[in-house]
DNA sequence: TGAAATTACTTGATATATCAATTATTGTCA
DNA sequence: TGACAATAATTGATATATCAAGTAATTTCA
């Protein structure tokens, strides 16, 4: 008789055992992630923008009068994203950020939330912190505090 | 004077506070997971597989000679992957899996590893065994267990 | 039965991601 | 200086992701 089954192992219908504790929780750490960033997609999808948009109109809220340059804001995302000169370009269409070449170095561009962006996102906040409340909301304060610990210290471990 | 940054706010470069604990966990989760995969994704790409990929391969090697249908191999993936039907033409084109319509039901097409495929995944083993220890292994087993509880718990907030 | 719903895919259109190569500009330093 | 390296971004080609619609085979159940 096969003995109990993980949480992980039900969500992903696995039947043999993990090869390691280290393996399980790679694995637990990019299937949260998924389903947490789908839980995002989802509440950003009737607003018509998807996470790594709206990761972009936040960062440059952050940036606040000065803006970015493309390619720092890159830096800044939570997802790394190559395609950015082209993600600038929709978001620019959408008039949700505006671009000027910089005139102290005229290899940069930068990049400024417009009103309607800011608007935006000013209007996004309070359904994301939603999000963030509902999911992480099922851990104690105590425990996502933990949470944050661990995951400082997976990503201290590539250098 | 601001107060010390988090790590991962030195990460993403961020320079204002988070507007909540859950919150930080929830940006903290998403920047983990992206940088772990792409770790995996740099140890799989010398081999010619992405993680989506290799993920489907070590599905069908766990079905077994039974095989999987394909939409089965879908519901066990780390990351929901809606194109699985045209993922799998391109895998079934590196000869790795073969598929055949079920007799007993004709709207299933089941799929399986071939011998080339399954030399691949049992070939992976070791590289992404090692990845997962390198990666994880910044953490002690028993932090390594209250990780993979806590991410459980997580995706049991998401009911 | 047999019509309607369900299931398991498949396909087309479009968006996004990834990588390599290219352009323009600036920095370095012999 | 002036050649060469480095930086910031853009572009092209291709892979993959996403969503909506469509097709074929099975179930359900009045």
């Amino acid at each position: 008789m096969a003995t109990d089954q993980t949480p992980l192992q039900r969500d992903i219908r696995q039947t043999k055992p993990f090869r390691s504790t280290a393996h399980e929780a790679g694995v637990g750490l990019l299937k949260t992630a998924d389903v947490h960033e789908r839980r995002v997609a989802e509440t950003l999808k009737p607003h018509g923008l998807t996470p790594t948009q709206y990761n972009v109109l936040r960062i440059l809220r952050g940036a606040g009068p000065d803006g970015l340059c493309t390619l720092a804001v890159g830096t800044r995302m939570l997802r790394q994203t190559p395609g950015i000169s082209r993600m600038m370009d929709r978001l620019d269409g959408k008039n949700w950020i505006s671009r000027v070449r910089s005139a102290d170095d005229r290899r940069e561009v930068r990049c400024y939330l417009t009103r309607d962006g800011k608007r935006l996102v000013d209007s996004l906040d309070p359904v994301v912190d939603k999000v963030d409340a509902q999911a992480i909301g099922a851990l104690s304060t105590a425990e996502q505090r933990r949470l944050i610990e661990l995951l400082d210290k997976v990503r201290a471990g590539y250098t």
